[in-house]
DNA sequence: CGAAGCAATGTTATAGTATAACAATCTCGC
DNA sequence: GCGAGATTGTTATACTATAACATTGCTTCG
């Protein structure tokens, strides 16, 4: 899907939520999907101070827990980053593997290993809400 | 295993493997010992410049990633805390759930979980390394 | 139309987390 | 004692994130 697609279908997300997409989370957007991997908040900021001038650290970090929440973008609590979700239309959890060399980030469907966890943590009466498991590691490039 | 036993085990473990559980290192366990759930940095930082008037926080941070390199602690990404390890001794993958209503961190073992994680990592020619998975959710008695 | 109500954004200030870089001190074997 | 390497001290700064309140803009209903 290219970004034009994606932009679209992410807007029809959002307007099937009830809520919509206005120009600045669309341009968030857009900015974190210019980046081949983790994104961080202040490099969007640094961005959008090239393009607008003035702009402070709140506006950015509401346009990426809104685009996290509308599932365009999963969070990466271990890189202090964010990357973009490439099928945010299927309610999925992720699996994020990040590179710690090359900081190259991939995202399968943890589906299976979501399972794997649930298990043992029903076992202590737990309730995950959390979707994003991340693994640190070495890629295979770097190898 | 009470508080004396588990820090003898932990100079033990630290002599093991060649270096020094320092009274500064032995000090942050103590400390870190002494609280139920996640710990902070800055909470350790604010205790230690209690007890010794000016400390700084690479003071802290070094003796928490020696302590978690040893095995002592698990870092929690997703919290910007730590935990003790109840069984640092053997080799194992930490599974840690953490309630995101009252703060408790449960740890229990990964491994198996961990073991349907890496069989996904592998199809993707990805190595990992992090030991340590955190589920955030809501815990038995906040249900 | 126009005001009310709510969502979104702007603005200012501050809180919280972490590390770089270099100096001083300590430990241990020789 | 002496030197090498590990540890800790010190200073400064970078990076990450949110609180609190003001302003703007859209939407709806009378
Ligand atoms: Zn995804
Ligand atoms: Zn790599
Ligand atoms: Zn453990
Ligand atoms: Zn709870």
């Amino acid at each position: 899907m290219n970004t034009s697609d994606y932009l679209a279908a992410a807007d029809a997300a959002c307007c099937a939520s009830g809520t919509r997409l206005t120009a600045l989370r669309r341009r968030v957007l857009e900015l974190v999907l210019g980046y081949p991997g983790v994104v961080k908040a202040y490099q969007v900021l640094a961005d959008l101070q090239a393009e607008r001038g003035v702009v402070a650290p709140p506006t950015v970090y509401r346009a990426l827990d809104y685009l996290a929440q509308q599932g365009m973008l999963h969070r990466v609590d271990a890189l202090n980053g964010y990357i973009v979700c490439h099928h945010f239309e299927c309610t999925h959890r992720a699996l994020i593997l990040a590179c710690e060399r090359c900081g190259k980030v991939t995202e399968l469907s943890g589906d299976d290993a979501f399972a794997a966890l649930s298990a043992s943590a029903s076992a202590a009466g737990f309730v995950p809400r959390e979707q994003t498991l991340v693994l640190t590691g070495c890629c295979k490039e770097c190898a």
